[in-house]
DNA sequence: TTCGATGCAAATAGTTTGCATTCTA
DNA sequence: TAGAATGCAAACTATTTGCATCGAA
C-alpha cells in the first residue's frame, strides 16, 4: 500500500551473498506495492506492467531465492496456487474454501496449541507455512452440505 | 493392516445416491488395506495390482465422490501430492517439512485454538482440510537454516 | 433402460529445469 | 571476468475433463 524500504530487502539480499539485479528490484517493489499475500501470477504481471521483459520463471526463481533466505514465505490455498507474502508479515491467515476471502489472525491465537504439540510430541509446527482453512462467517451458515476441495 | 467393514462403506455409497461399482469396491479394499493416508498415485498402484483396468482417473473421481459424500478426507502437503485417509479418522497429521514424517495428533490439542478463532472471527476453521507442517524433534536439532518449499 | 460410472486420451494449472546468454560484484 | 541470474522453451507433476461406452439399479 504505502511506500516502504525495497532498500533495505536489496540490503538484506546482498549481504546474504545474493546479487542485487533490477529484475529482483522490480519484483520485490511490485511486492510491496501490492502489500498482500499473492500468488506468482498476480506478481508477475504486476511486475510486467513495467518491466515486459521479467519471465515469470525469474519471479518463481526470485521468490524462492527470497524464501531460502527468509524474507519472504509462502502458504498454500490446497488446490489454488501458493499465495506469497513478506516473511515479516506475522500474521495467520484463514482463509474461506468457499469464497476465499482472507482473514488476517493474531499469531497469539494459536500460541497455546503450538505449545502443546511441542510438549506432547516434540514437535515444532510452523502454522505460517499453510494457509488455515474454514468457512467464514458468511460462508457458514446455510451451507451444511458440500464441501469443496 | 486388519481387515475392514468394506461393506459397510459400501451401503454408506448406496444409500447416497451412489452406484457401487467393483472399481470402486477394489480402491476402498486398497484403502483399507493400506490403512494410512495415501497419495492417489500411491492407491491407484496398489489397486492395480489387482484391477489393471481400473484407471487412475477412476480413482481420483471416485476419492472425489467419496470426499463429496463425506466418507473420505484428504490433506494437502504443499508442493507434493494431497493425502487421502478415510474421514471416520479424526486426528490431526503433523508432518516434518524435512524428512516427511507423519504423526497423528488428537484433535483435542487444537480444540482451543478452534474454539478462540471462532468467537473471534466467526470463523470455522477446519484443521482436517491441511496437514500441519513443522520439524520432528529429530529435524529440528542442528538445522537452523534452509527450510524447504 | 436410463443415467451414473468408466476408460482413455488429451487438456489443464502451477511450477521447475536445461541451456545459452547477460550482467553483477 | 567468474559465476550468479536471466529469458526462453520445454519438461514435469498432480489433477481434471470430454466423449464414447458400459453397467448398476
Amino acid at each position: 500500500m504505502v511506500e516502504q524500504p525495497v532498500e533495505r530487502l536489496l540490503a538484506a539480499l546482498r549481504a546474504g551473498g545474493a546479487r542485487v539485479t533490477s529484475a529482483r528490484r522490480a519484483i520485490l517493489e511490485s511486492l510491496l506495492t501490492l502489500g498482500a499475500p499473492v500468488t506468482a501470477e498476480r506478481l508477475a504481471a504486476h511486475v510486467h506492467r513495467r518491466r515486459p521483459d521479467v519471465h515469470q520463471a525469474t519471479v518463481y526463481r526470485t521468490l524462492e531465492r527470497l524464501s531460502n533466505m527468509g524474507l519472504v514465505a509462502h502458504v498454500h490455498l490446497g488446490h489454488g496456487p501458493a499465495l506469497y507474502h513478506l516473511a515479516a508479515d506475522r500474521s495467520r491467515r484463514l482463509v474461506c474454501e468457499r469464497c476465499g476471502e482472507v482473514i488476517d489472525a493474531p499469531e497469539s491465537l494459536f500460541s497455546e496449541a503450538v505449545h502443546r504439540v511441542d510438549e506432547r510430541f516434540g514437535f515444532e509446527l510452523r502454522l505460517d507455512h499453510f494457509a488455515l482453512l474454514g468457512r467464514c462467517r458468511r460462508c457458514r451458515i446455510g451451507t451444511e452440505a458440500g464441501a469443496p476441495s
